[in-house]
DNA sequence: CTAATTTTAAACCGATTGGTTACATATTAA
DNA sequence: TTAATATGTAACCAATCGGTTTAAAATTAG
């Protein structure tokens, strides 16, 4: 990609757009995981052929690393799209789950669950990067519900490290069941009341 | 296998135990999930050759089937094994809830939050399989926190299929949590707080 | 125009996949 | 001993796997 003085690329031009063609690429893996997303399939999702998606994006590990990243960047920046300074804090908790849950209620999952249960405690580089989405998704909703303590809406005498957890197993679970054996509305109604518990 | 007179089949007795076998290979896709193990995979773990395997328990995805049963299985055994009559029902559910996640404690998580993560919304079998083994779980938890509020050991006024439903969440969670993100013990601790809320 | 550069498509690669067949071996009943 | 039956081993199979190479097509700078 030698850059000219004109700021275009000498060469041939690509015929496709590089997000749309991860976006694509991130649907079939989070749909059918990892294993059994073949090369076939991914060149069905993205309509390129293999010697351009591999040329863009490295092989089939690396692509997948790749799509996991956008994934779980596209969920913390819509998650927090949803956040409101006007609303109260307790209120953008409730949008944050909703938000979470509207995401991965399909059957597809939440893809952050699906990798962790797949791949985590055999692939060390999707562990890693699933350790550290968690991480900071664990920090940020602590901080909500630390906002929501001082504002009177949670007791202030729970452990907001303790509920933090319990939220992000929750999710968890709601992601793991939603594939097979909930229905959408018994999860949600769970995590409101999970909610309704700490005011 | 034509049986004789006296009971024992002709022909060349078997060298291997079935439900050893079984219990290998069930092992394997344990600790692997389904695609990523191998028919090698399965011969390594089990000891056979393929066509042993193939005659004995038919093609992959029927032993995986019968793999998912025999953990199911044996789960469902052990766990109400660990039900006293002497133990007050709230004792009898944390007794439970300490097989589970020390079942479910190490890297390869539950066997089948693995299978419906991985499978269920492909594999209409899988699926069925799991949601008969949940439908009972979910009931058999219902009945023992039932059991708990009629002995005055979990307040009366709280619902008990919605508590069911969080634990079962709270496992399926859990199941989840511990194959890359969480320590064991932070995942034990948010079980314990979770029934300790109940009373 | 030409030379350089890049992208595309398709042919090609060895390895592995799940699955079957063929056959010698072992054990039975009679 | 013999006929029947079931076993374990290994060779074999086509299809698919992830991945590479090759070469034509397209676009640039000069």
């Amino acid at each position: 990609m030698v850059k000219t003085l004109t700021g275009r690329p000498v060469g041939r031009p690509r015929e496709f757009d590089e997000e749309q063609v991860l976006v694509a690429a991130m649907e079939a893996f989070w749909r059918k995981g990892y294993e059994a997303t073949s090369l076939v399939d991914l060149t069905d999702a993205t309509g390129l052929n293999k010697a351009s998606l591999y040329r863009v994006f490295g092989d089939k590990h690396q692509l997948f690393m790749a799509a996991l990243k956008n994934y779980a960047d596209i969920e913390y920046r819509e998650t927090t799209a949803v956040i409101s300074e006007q609303a109260s804090p307790l209120t953008n908790i409730r949008a944050v789950v909703k938000k979470i849950t509207d995401d991965a209620g399909s059957e597809k999952g939440c893809m952050m669950i699906n990798s962790m249960v797949e791949l985590a405690p055999h692939d060390p580089e999707v562990k890693k990067l699933l350790q550290s989405f968690g991480e900071q998704r664990l920090q940020a909703i602590m901080g909500m519900i630390v906002q929501a303590q001082e504002a009177g809406e949670i007791r202030p005498e729970l452990d907001a490290g303790k509920l933090a957890v319990s939220l992000m197993i929750a999710f968890a679970g709601s992601a793991a069941m939603v594939k097979g054996f909930m229905p959408n509305e018994a999860i949600l109604q769970n995590l409101a009341d999970l909610i309704d518990s700490w005011t």
